[in-house]
DNA sequence: GTAGTACTTTATAATGATTCTAAAAAGGTG
DNA sequence: CACCTTTTTAGAATCATTATAAAGTACTAC
């Protein structure tokens, strides 16, 4: 199967569950932001198999230990995921509280100026609100 | 007294505990970052009088509608909230979990080229993760 | 294959930040 | 002072997330 040997070059054993959750995840065209909520009902719709929140909650995370997914830094009640783990920033729409994704190409590039003493840049990540 | 007006002119009556939570906010040099928890502890010290912590998330909620705090983008279980307005931006050290200004000169110039049908920019901010 | 072991799933409970409730207190106005 | 509105408050409710621990599954060694 095509996530089986994704799954064990990271040390995750390849279960039906997780397998399950890969085909959801990244089996589609077009990545895709996402909560856990969003997820579980996405899961509901597609696998005919139960799969259970705390397993759910589970995958999710190791999935993003391992840089398959990408949290969103956002204010929100829930967390946001990315499908799309490529370096890039987002728009977050206000009012329909949607995300859509911005390129870096659409982003001039990005020099920080300021340095701080005995620490390395792990990601500069932008956040563009929209309102109407 | 120095903050009786600003809130009269937010239409907030000027009580006892929202003057203090104002000194506690506004009445040091620096601005500085917080949680709810972290302003609550803050008072506890500074203040003798009990403030509920009801009417801190009150008070909070009400200074941040009327714009004089902002609240931080980042992933964290708790809302991180700003006592400086100004448009900037923020380091984020993935080891301490403290927040660092970045003041908008200390990041080139950010150019959105992606434009949004019908949408309008509310602000841009800039997360740089720090790690060691 | 079987046995042994470590990992995973699961239902369920616990946690904890935040919000809600509704009654008491305080502010503002005349 | 009355009157009305806003605010404070203790405590309960909410709800996303995490922890627990027992049952199930995957892998390894023989
Ligand atoms: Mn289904
Ligand atoms: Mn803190
Ligand atoms: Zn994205
Ligand atoms: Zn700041």
């Amino acid at each position: 199967m095509k996530y089986i040997e994704k799954l064990r070059n990271s040390g995750l054993r390849p279960t039906k569950q997780r397998l399950q959750i890969c085909e959801v995840l990244f089996n589609s065209e077009k990545t895709f932001h996402f909560t856990i909520n969003d997820l579980d009902q996405k899961i509901k719709k597609q696998i005919s198999d139960k799969i259970s929140l705390a397993t759910i909650y589970n995958t999710v995370h190791a999935f993003e230990k391992k840089g398959y997914l990408k949290q969103i830094p956002i204010n929100s009640n829930q967390i946001y995921f990315d499908t799309n783990i490529s370096d890039h920033h987002h728009f977050y729409d206000l009012k329909e509280e949607k995300l859509i994704d911005l390129e870096n190409a659409d982003v001039g590039p990005i020099n920080i100026l300021k340095k701080i003493n005995g620490k390395k840049i792990k990601s500069v990540e932008v956040l563009v609100k929209l309102e109407d």
